[in-house]
DNA sequence: TGAAGAATGTTATGTTATAACATATCATTT
DNA sequence: AAATGATATGTTATAACATAACATTCTTCA
């Protein structure tokens, strides 16, 4: 893939990290799985692969977790269950291209959006209600 | 005010604060302005102004702000300007709600919503213009 | 090959947040 | 007023997250 191409050591284990965990996981839980020497060159590596849109942090989470790089950051939004830490991503949803449109109204310029929704996925709510 | 009735002196202080800062603010800044011996006393006012609706933490800037009462927290979102720092607040906006019912199509249960978005603001923006 | 730039390593420190436990304050009942 | 219990505050330590500053190594291409 072109886009691995220009990946280093570094950023390749990291993302590398980020694909086997398949959910959000912190900057320092990478640095254990990497066994680098320190926590620099894991935020270095994530600096990258955020620029390169191969991955996102969850800022109400302080962790990071791989998005798919045509997935444009500033239209998607997350579902974080907050019971089980499944993240259900929202790409391109209408409702978030409103919402930019109603700030470009107000003359803002969005430059990136944080949208993280926390609460309980299908999944949870329905085996709650089972208990 | 009833809601001044419940406040501790801990978090009568805080809430002075943050009203006097007018934007966001770092719990160590608070710290330093209340004069506080200890962050802990910081977060703990934090924690009951949160939960009674008169302050929101900006996940995205690590700080906290006043808010009023009546808005309702999962219906809020902040456009963020990252030149100037001012916050604009969009509460109760039609976009936010759909986007919420989008979720709740999928048997999501919202609890709390961390909508962010930063720019510039149309100040900043036009000023720009004009460099 | 050897100079320039990119990547990585190393150490230290800054920043944000919470855990665990001690003490103080205040209202209520006796 | 003294004893009780609940709430609030204080204190210390540390966890967790993030970056600054500088040294070394690795590429690459003239």
């Amino acid at each position: 893939m072109d886009s691995m191409i220009r990946l280093t050591s570094n950023q390749r284990k990291v993302l590398e990290v980020l694909e086997q965990t398949g959910k959000p996981i912190g900057a320092y839980a990478i640095l254990e799985k990497t066994g680098f020497r320190g926590a620099v060159q894991v935020y270095r590596a994530l600096e990258k692969l955020i620029d390169l849109g191969l991955a996102q942090k969850l800022e109400s989470l302080h962790a990071y977790i791989r998005v798919s790089p045509k997935d444009e950051t500033e239209l998607t939004a997350f579902a974080i269950c907050d019971h089980c830490g499944h993240i259900h991503q929202l790409t391109e949803a209408r409702e978030i291209r409103q919402l930019h449109e109603c700030l470009a109204q107000m003359d803002f310029a969005v430059c990136r959006s944080v949208i993280e929704i926390h609460g309980a996925c299908s999944t949870c709510v329905s085996s709650k209600r089972n208990k």
